[in-house]
DNA sequence: CAACAATGGTTGATATTTCAATTATTCCCC
DNA sequence: GGGGAATAATTGAAATATCAACCATTGTTG
């Protein structure tokens, strides 16, 4: 983010090889910006308002929608896009609240299959209406649907190219 | 998020009177919740190279943009949507490294004027070009002018909806 | 002008995240 | 089959973030 168009400095005009914002690519960065973390905000409000964060929701619903409710720690890890340490602590804090159990994974000796238990798919099914309703509330509901496909288009473009080919529902 | 898509529960099914996700809808805002992610977190590994974390350099880019290089901690938390108490901590470490100053407010005895050092604007201005570089990489690049457009349209509409009305780049 | 609410900012305890090892297992390949 | 590289997950310490309580000042109201 430039400092040079609201306050040129003399010294950085000239050392202007690299590829800064222009006035709208500026503009469009800093809403998407601001408005992303608005949206990340309320929506782990209004989740923690119901017991749950919305990086432990993260985990817990991908859980509910795995075969088995059963997920191995490191594609939870991927599919979350959080460090493996971070999804081990945080799972470590789900099974202490008695919502996921650990089991060794039965084909691979080094794995984990993180597995939802009964309370954790009754919590994860009551924290999912409240994720659901703020999302279309805060995101979906403001703008028209043409506006929303192309929001995940572009999202799914970054995503593709940070990520790699798996579609954003890929499962196996 | 619903697990009821790929794992509908019989019983979830009946409760349905809330406004749970379309496919479409669903696969959208999966795009957005990791490309979101997986953007923050290839341009905070970038900053964090040169030294800097994205939050941290928010604050100094606000800064190095505003009149004076000078702004009131509680506008920096309102503008990079940061909690106060995140934005003093955060300006404490900013200021052992001597790259903030504070002062107090001349207009209110109970504010405090954040203002940039020399070689906070320093740092700023090398970091600023890593981060432009990385936005025009991973996010810009990756779609045309048009679909970015949407992009910062589609955001900016949820910054509204949450934050009010000023435009992205106010500044008084 | 006295009370009292609201604002701006800080503090410190607590919770979470990151980071750099560490362990155990599997994969590869000679 | 043995040795080393890669993968899966965990650990604990350090960094950072959140939360609630707090102090000082300002604004408001009667």
């Amino acid at each position: 983010m430039s400092e040079i168009q609201s306050a040129p400095p003399a010294a950085a005009i000239a050392e202007a090889d690299v590829p800064w914002l222009s006035d709208d690519e500026q503009r469009a960065w800093r809403a998407y910006l601001r408005g992303s973390r608005a949206l990340e905000v309320i929506l782990d409000a209004e989740l923690q308002a119901v017991g749950v964060s919305l990086a432990e929701y993260e985990l817990l619903s991908m859980l509910s929608e795995a075969p088995c409710l059963t997920m191995r720690m490191s594609k939870l890890a991927d599919q979350t896009v959080q460090s493996r340490s971070r999804v081990t602590h945080t799972a470590t804090r789900l099974q202490r609240r008695g919502w996921v159990e650990r089991h060794p994974a039965p084909d691979d000796g080094r794995g984990i299959q993180l597995h939802l238990t009964d309370d954790g798919l009754a919590a994860v099914r009551f924290a999912a209406r409240v994720h659901a309703t703020g999302v279309q509330e805060h995101l979906i509901r403001q703008m028209d649907p043409a506006l929303f496909r192309s929001l995940g288009d572009a999202m799914d473009k970054v995503r593709t190219h940070l990520l790699g080919e798996q579609p954003a529902n890929y499962n196996p």
